[in-house]
DNA sequence: TCTGGGGTCCTAGGACCC
DNA sequence: TCTGGGGTCCTAGGACCC
């Protein structure tokens, strides 16, 4: 039994944002500043506050505005992606001194399998040398959580920080994860947790009592609920699959105007930009997408996303364009926007592609290429302008 | 609390095929 | 001919996370 259990760390680097900045500048040290609202000035949020502004109550998904009445002195530090890009490849570059399997969670955390180095030294020991190490070389405070499944190792680490170190047994889950708030669950969100509360579920341990089956199952579906009780009870995934993130499933672009617009062609405008910059970084990437879509929100907060799949794969630039313009063209009505986006779904890497198509009979592929000529046929029925080009390119 | 930007995953209905 | 069921794909929306 004991020999299958896995020693799964989860690293999560503290105030990722705010830790950048001050190795960037270092002044910044124990001041009380947020990284946040730099291109949307009035519109904008705080992304990560410093632990001195936190103390007064400023935190992230914060308006900017509210955070500078609290404190009208508080710095405000623009966001800097490219900064935070380096130092996540640094931060993972390390942990792969440690293990081969790992995985990462996001930007600024990260999954790594220990159970093989746990064999000859201690699991603190080499978490303490992690934490250690981030902070000696990169000045990255992190905090480690360590379990048997992903879910508990994540949960783990949220209950210490900044700079801790939390072990989370199973024999520990009844004392220390069931007394928690339901809202401090990882998948139970501002929608749910209120709805929880509501009929009576405050903790982690109301969750998961046989009685409260039925009332939960009125908030959410049965899936839902079956799965946050296997990895509350530490029986979900204790696998770590270094290649199912690899490979971004969906690439996008967003922007929220400086202010609302209503001009069909300034808006069409904004949107063609954005799908520019997307469609350098699929082609960089050298990636191939088959949806592409927009997303358009209204003064109102209402959002509509609108998409188109193609019938194949493909990183052309006047097939999604082209798209692109039909998918405005049919949605909007005229309103006054707030924000505008795109998206490109259903991404993989060009090179499997190719590996794909060799898997296709003729038949199929003949038929896919039958198809797609009818989507443009169809887009450029309804717009003559863009016919030629959109059938041209995309032979 | 007048509400950013980049992602992942899930659900549900409809189309279409067998 | 007035009607089943399973499988898969597409579309839209929503919840959640950092």
């Amino acid at each position: 039994m004991k020999k299958n259990v896995k020693i799964i760390f989860h690293i999560d680097l503290n105030a990722f944002f705010a830790s950048c900045a001050v190795i960037k500048e270092p002044y910044l040290k124990d001041k009380a500043f947020v990284v946040g609202g730099s291109s949307t000035f009035k519109r904008g949020v705080v992304s990560t506050a410093s632990y001195e502004a936190r103390k007064m109550g400023i935190h992230s998904a914060m308006n900017i505005n509210d955070a500078l009445r609290i404190h009208p002195k508080l710095i405000i530090v623009p966001v800097q992606f490219g900064l935070y890009q380096k130092y996540s490849r640094l931060f993972f570059n390390f942990l792969k001194r440690y293990s081969s399997i790992i995985v990462e969670g996001s930007i600024d955390e990260g999954y790594i399998d220990m159970t093989e180095q746990a064999k000859t030294r201690h699991p603190i020991e080499l978490a303490k040398e992690i934490q250690d190490g981030l902070m000696k070389e990169y000045q990255l405070p992190c905090s480690i959580g360590i379990a048997s499944t992903l879910f508990l190792a994540k949960m783990a680490s949220d209950m210490q920080k900044p700079l801790g170190i939390t072990v989370l047994r199973k024999s520990d889950i009844v004392s220390k994860l069931f007394p928690l708030p339901i809202k401090e669950m990882y998948g139970i969100g501002k929608k749910t947790y209120p709805k929880l509360e509501l009929i009576g579920i405050k903790t982690i341990g109301d969750f998961t009592k046989l009685e409260n089956k039925e009332k939960i199952l009125s908030v959410m579906s049965e899936n839902a609920y079956i799965s946050y009780v296997d990895h509350i009870m530490g029986r979900s995934s204790d696998h770590i699959d270094p290649k199912r993130y690899a490979i971004p499933k969906s690439i996008s672009n967003e922007t929220t105007l400086n202010y609302n617009m209503d001009e069909a062609d300034a808006i069409l405008k904004i949107i063609v930009e954005l799908f520019e910059s997307t469609h350098e970084r699929l082609v960089k990437e050298e990636l191939v997408a088959k949806t592409v879509g927009i997303k358009l929100r209204d003064s109102e907060f209402i959002t509509i996303n609108r998409s188109l799949t193609f019938n194949q794969y493909t990183d052309d630039y006047q097939t999604f364009y082209d798209a692109i313009d039909s998918l405005f063209e049919e949605n909007y009505q005229g309103q006054a926007i707030r924000l505008v986006g795109i998206f490109l779904n259903q991404v993989m890497l060009k090179k499997d592609l190719k590996i794909d198509y060799n898997l296709f009979t003729y038949q199929e592929l003949t038929k896919r290429e039958m198809s797609i000529y009818k989507t443009l046929e169809n887009i450029n029925k309804k717009y003559p302008e863009s016919t030629t080009k959109g059938i041209k390119k995309t032979s």
